[in-house]
DNA sequence: CTAGTTGCAAAGAGTTTGCATGGCG
DNA sequence: CGCCATGCAAACTCTTTGCAACTAG
């Protein structure tokens, strides 16, 4: 059950790894693996397998019906509270001390314990926002 | 297009007030409403029209593939940033002097620019966090 | 009357699964 | 050599759509 157990798991992990900062959705992965050496059932059961090692996010946008997923398994991305930007999607990490605020404050003021690994923040990136 | 144009999208609004502060899927709806006067495919295309207009927000649960949708439809539910419950399921208001303030420090600090509307914070609601 | 909505049933998209094959350790 | 992961194709689920009948205004 190791990470590089078989070469498609390899194929995938490095695919989302490379794009860690986009969350894609599993048909789109399986769709742009369709050239390597992955079928697409092999793309969605390891994407479930991920997904329940931690090393994989599903989330979904809203106004679409599709599973999206999002690589996490990097150090950099644990434990965060993740920013999705609606026009470009890309997402983003909060700061691991403004984390801490916000999760202060909610807990405190409506007794909401918010769990980071779920939540994703939607709205405008600097860039996109700077663009108009 | 009145809210109320016909039997079917009166059923389903009033169904959706009902229960504005749990977010159910489709196909859910669909289900319970199954024993009254209108089809699946009228569920689906009213939610699709009041979601349009603003009255019903589609979202998703991570780790589920249905469309998951919530009435937002009455005035308290405007502008608001939601507090979603994993555990009991039921969605929360964040109170609006909490939610300027957490947009201001992610503006400044981020340059990013939440969208209250599609944002979701995941967690565990005081009373889920009581029982343990 | 006329435009817009419904119900039905069939199509579609994305995802999941059964089973035989094949490769990793 | 044994077991687990794969590929394929069929099955499934949820959702969407075409079309004729119907309904509200």
């Amino acid at each position: 059950m190791n990470k590089y157990s078989t070469i498609q798991r390899k194929i995938l992990v490095e695919y989302l790894e490379k794009h860690h900062d986009f969350a894609l959705s599993a048909a789109r992965i399986a769709e742009d693996l369709a050239g390597e050496n992955i079928s697409v059932s092999a793309v969605y059961r390891n994407l479930a397998a991920l997904e329940e090692e931690g090393a994989v996010r599903r989330m979904a946008k809203s106004g679409e019906r599709l599973a999206y997923y999002q690589y996490v398994g990097m150090e950099k991305c644990r434990n965060r509270i993740h920013l999705s930007c609606t026009s470009c999607g890309r997402s983003f990490h909060l700061d691991v001390k403004e984390a801490d605020g916000l999760a202060e404050a909610l807990l405190e003021t409506e007794g909401f314990e918010i769990n980071r690994e779920e939540t994703v923040l939607k709205g405008l990136c600097a860039e996109c926002r700077a663009q108009g």
